[in-house]
DNA sequence: GGCCAGCTTGTAACCGGTTACAAGAATCCT
DNA sequence: AGGATTCTTGTAACCGGTTACAAGCTGGCC
């Protein structure tokens, strides 16, 4: 009734212009094939003329699908988010979708707040929520919105799930670190309360415990900043260390960097690795050892699943990816 | 009609529930102030019991208005555009909007697809199409859409425009390597038909001649590749190069990548620069020089400006931004 | 010609909200 | 008490599409 509407061509108007009735624009718009042609050039003219472009909200509304996937991420910061969300971009696209995006910043109440805003905005969401209990979160809403969650904390919701073994990971990397002669192994926690954080760091101390090697683990928040705090704090207290496993490349990278501050070399030093395999990893010098995760696949096949779960087909409850490890430079002894 | 709604309650659910009208049921929704506090809990009291979430969909057709803001882009690719995505995605949360988010493909077939796709979904649009001519874009669509314009071709479209005067920034790079010492610089140029890439490259052409030296521009496509390969070329044709000026960051860092490869040290033999000053340059080693374009602060801007637009306010028809010179290690030569 | 099948086309109800308007109830005057 | 005023509430039209259904038209066939 109020809004600004600059009064654009509705499908009434075209109909009116061309002298046919709006069932016959909308089979036109929709290129339903029993239309005569001689009325479908006459409603096309019609829509050029008037400049028309069908209106999108009114038509989700009636077909009660908007098109559009909702993405609820915690943060967009470093190239994490990034990379994970190009991912779904590219495969919205090949599915004709949309993606409405939502910050859901760090409380719960934003969360909830987040979500609901989402109903008749989107078919389907992607939460991604590592940081959030989200039993607490969906008993706020209505049930049965399509939605598949990424790294989340584990659920009784029944919602599709999409993780990486966080867990193994970790273990992969110590080992790895261990093969290359280390052994005082730090480990640079990720933020409290975050369950990747959490399971990185319950791999590395089963591995270093299985080693039979002490676990010493730093606090740490997946930032650069972080990395760079744990050196100074590994500086200070006088810490042995032969080698630093941060719990994802961001810190790894503050890690490097303080190192180097420090005229600490690295890897020969002190090695480091990360976690996640952002493309600056690659970059950076010396190349960081990590622990690749396809986060641009992680999203797209999220999308994937989702889309199938919106068009009602069955999809795996859960899905349980492996990371790889890479090996660059950062953590290598010449003497391995 | 169709779509497979799972039956979730709807307003005239719960106010049939709340024994009320749907004007109450909405007005409690709405926090409009004259409802009697007790109807006011029957409502909730009904809104609960039946998990009702108000449909936005519907709720924007009727107002026409969506609270979302249309993004279109050529590509999600690198930093840059995470980059300029997180700026915006800020400042839309802190005017309570959401990002609806639409990649246009290179051509512009799916960039009028992508743009008309947008009518009835979105309250404005921020376009970014630095590789497109906009009139040729925006003649088929319905006049009247509130849009700005980031880092595009001039036009006569008369929508406010922010843009980065990289002119004046490849000028002020070029005399920064002049000052530096170096004389035979070389310009690895930006995709043809990029507006921003033709203009750093006229930039540069301009300040080498009139520091009366010959400009050399090799081919390039704003990414790492391309930056590797114009080494290669430089190395095969044997040309002399005291310099390699990119016309990003993301080509910069892939002749500092080659450079490393071939055994030439940064900056000592080769001094290099790019254009944008993305996360990583300060993180390579040598610290990358170039030149900053805030680029999550114009994505921010862009927002700020168009949601003004949105709400009817005055906004200034051009804003060209200068961008800043960023000295680190890549280009200074020892002895300046 | 008459009847039926198959197209094409139009009418009107619907999606789920908002809101102008009117009516009814309560309060405040004098 | 009676009338004016204010507050609360409900009815129904509207946003701009889609689509079930019915009606009109065409042509085929006996």
């Amino acid at each position: 009734m109020t809004g600004k509407d600059i009064g654009q061509a509705t499908i009434r108007d075209v109909a009116r212009e061309a002298d046919v009735s709006v069932a016959s624009v909308s089979r036109v718009f929709n290129r339903l094939p029993n239309v005569r042609p001689e009325l479908k050039e006459r409603v096309e003219q019609a829509a050029r003329k008037l400049h028309y472009v069908p209106h999108a909200g009114a038509r989700n509304l009636s077909m009660a699908r908007t098109g559009s996937i909702g993405i609820v991420l915690p943060d967009l910061h470093g190239e994490y988010f990034s990379e994970m969300l190009r991912g779904m971009e590219r495969e919205a696209a090949l599915h004709q979708r949309h993606l409405l995006l939502s910050n859901m910043h760090l409380d719960i109440g934003h969360g909830i707040e987040a979500l609901r805003n989402m109903r008749g905005r989107v078919d389907g969401l992607i939460v991604m929520a590592p940081h959030l209990n989200l039993d607490d979160l969906f008993a706020q809403l209505p049930p049965g919105i399509p939605a598949v969650l990424l790294n989340c904390r584990a659920n009784g919701l029944g919602m599709p799930e999409l993780r990486v073994d966080n867990v193994a990971g970790a273990a992969t990397m110590v080992r790895h670190l261990i093969d290359c002669g280390h052994r005082a192994i730090v480990h640079v926690e990720g933020p409290e309360g975050n369950v990747e954080a959490a399971d990185r760091a319950r791999g590395y101390a089963q591995a270093m415990e299985a080693a039979g090697l002490k676990p010493v683990i730093l606090p740490g928040n997946f930032d650069e900043e972080s990395g760079r705090r744990a050196v100074e704090r590994l500086q200070a207290e006088q810490v042995d260390v032969d080698a630093i496993f941060a719990a994802n490349d961001m810190t790894a990278i503050g890690v490097m960097v303080a190192l180097r501050d420090l005229g600490v070399d690295v890897p020969t030093q002190v090695a480091v690795a990360g976690f996640d395999n952002i493309p600056l990893a690659r970059l950076i010098s010396p190349g960081l050892t990590t622990m690749a995760v396809d986060i641009a696949d992680m999203g797209a096949r999220g999308i994937n699943r989702l889309v199938a779960l919106i068009d009602g087909e069955a999809v795996p409850q859960m899905e349980l990816r492996q990371p790889g490890l890479i090996i660059r430079t950062s953590s290598q002894l010449s003497a391995a």
